[in-house]
DNA sequence: GCCAACGTTGGC
DNA sequence: GCCAACGTTGGC
């Protein structure tokens, strides 16, 4: 089983949405290396929730991929913010899964938090410039984070 | 294939 | 609002 941090801006997309909604496709997805780990996913992999561009920025919560290999519907529709017109539905360049919700975490873990407790060689939302909204966990981080995440 | 210009991300 | 980082674009 994989483990992986997908990141969204909450007022885009938040946590309270996925928790309403239950399951949601993860589109809009537009960068390579990001869409290649998407690709990578397998159904039942775990995807900590990062909450980017908010005060403050932090994992919030845990999803779990439940479809794998969908191609991203937002790329052939022109009224869409994530259009691209460059795509070929005979061979579409953008892919996606669908994630249901797991949990909210009662905090949130926050940045400050994640970088008192791991590298940026163990966490690579941690470096410096970082941008990938996409990107794998080693599964001891990520049984790291979910202890800390429920630690009172 | 190089690389400058430009756009976007995202923390602060 | 600023700005560092970095991906993408397009001229050559």
């Amino acid at each position: 089983m994989g483990y992986w941090l997908i990141k969204s801006e909450p007022e885009v997309y938040s946590i309270d949405d996925l928790a309403r909604e239950k399951i949601a496709l993860w589109d809009g997805v537009r960068n390579y290396q990001a869409r290649n780990y998407l690709r990578a996913m397998g159904v039942g992999d775990l995807a900590f929730f990062y909450h980017s561009s908010t005060q403050p920025p932090g994992i919030v919560g845990l999803c779990q991929v439940v479809e794998t290999g969908l191609p991203d519907p937002t790329q052939f529709d022109p009224d869409s913010p994530y259009f691209d017109p460059r795509s070929d539905p005979q061979n579409p360049r953008w892919w996606t899964v669908r994630v249901a919700f797991v949990e909210k975490f009662q905090r949130p873990l926050t940045l400050h938090q994640l970088r008192a407790h791991f590298s940026p060689s163990e966490l690579p939302a941690l470096r410096r410039g970082n941008r990938l909204s996409v990107m794998p966990l080693e599964p001891e981080v990520a049984e790291r984070i979910g202890r800390l995440a429920r630690t009172p």
